[in-house]
DNA sequence: ACCTGAACACCGTTCAAGT
DNA sequence: ACCTGAACACCGTTCAAGT
């Protein structure tokens, strides 16, 4: 569809928020009233964008033999798909796409744990976990980016002035990790705690529990 | 602030999308302009509304002495304060909260990792992931709960009838848990997968790896 | 000090009418 | 079959002027 490509270049040049109907039309030379000849809504339109953003995850084979690699790779396509484009976290995560890019992720993903040895149910919410941190991370990561393109203070700037010395001493001491802008770091953490979790939990079982 | 309880209890009525400057205006018996005097702009508003939103979350003392239940109980605050008001998580995602409630409930996160042992940037890192997760899986749990009021076809439908038999092996397999709405059994999951996590990398430990 | 009235510069969406 | 023109019913935000 070339209303959607025009749609993700627009979104790459003004961002989602100045991402309009009448703005696209006019990059496609055309009156905004002719868009919905081919979507019934916008947000037809950003679910259509939505997958788009996921063409890429699936291309190359990957590349290790090792079930939690395989896993960490697919996790680090899918961020940096969301990443590359601007806003692409908030576009994906304010649609529900069910293309073939999508499905094809998904299964990938619940086709490593089950072949892992994981049982269906928990093959199925590793990947639900899974992709719900990228979401939340990639979501994060993007929003101080942008946010520090915007004018006023930056989002560390006001967290440094924001913790008092003393009433917040936990915070205080974290400081310089949460607001590094290392957001690599605090992904691999994030995928790296969720696999540990995985091979704790072994393949065979159905839950992790949360007891002791 | 009454400005804020009042858009609160607007957004509980009509949700996110018509909450409308305007709107919440004429709830107030006053005309939009007036709202300016106390949030610069929208965006301020909804700042504030979120920090509300985790105004219970550090309300009663934690009923455990055990670090990963201490743990595992301010997350499911936290994921119940977003589910309390209708589009919570998209609110709070919205936005960059640096108030008391929000910067006490890091505080309380990080606080319970570093008195388990944690390195300071381990525990850091370990709060982000968490709350990137809860986030991540309330702002899935509320699209599903208010797409299902919506017309249209609800969600697992859509993805039934995606799912073509044959072409997504995994997926088919997986697609009683995937419609399931039992989101605290989703949430749970992932909570202990987080927390399986933490356990095996163990206090006193810098970062997990990815590696087997 | 606080609010109104009125405007500015936009939105998404619809639909008769044109070609 | 596809697009335009024009409208409908809204937005967030600003600001002189009132009280």
């Amino acid at each position: 569809m070339r209303t959607v490509e025009a749609a993700l270049a627009l979104l790459d040049e003004v961002g989602l928020d100045a991402l309009t109907m009448r703005r696209l039309a006019e990059a496609m030379d055309v009156r905004a009233g002719a868009l919905y000849r081919y979507f019934a809504t916008k947000h037809e339109l950003l679910t259509a964008m939505a997958e788009v953003l996921l063409a890429d995850c699936l291309e190359r084979p990957l590349s290790s033999p090792d079930w939690s690699e395989r896993l960490a790779e697919l996790a680090r396509r899918m961020r940096t798909a969301l990443l590359g484009r601007r806003d692409g976290a908030r576009v994906y995560a304010g649609t529900h796409a069910t293309g073939a890019h999508t499905l094809g992720f998904a299964d990938a993903l619940i086709g490593v744990l089950r072949e892992a040895g994981f049982a269906a149910d928990a093959a199925a919410r590793a990947a639900l976990t899974l992709v719900n941190f990228i979401l939340g991370h990639t979501l994060e990561e993007q929003a101080a980016l942008q946010g520090a393109a915007d004018e006023g203070p930056a989002d560390p700037d006001l967290l440094r002035a924001a913790v008092t010395p003393g009433q917040y001493p936990h915070l205080a001491a974290a400081l310089p990790v949460l607001t590094s802008t290392d957001f690599t770091a605090h992904f691999e953490f994030g995928l790296g705690l969720l696999l540990q979790g995985l091979r704790a939990l072994g393949p065979g079982s159905t839950s992790p529990g949360t007891g002791g």
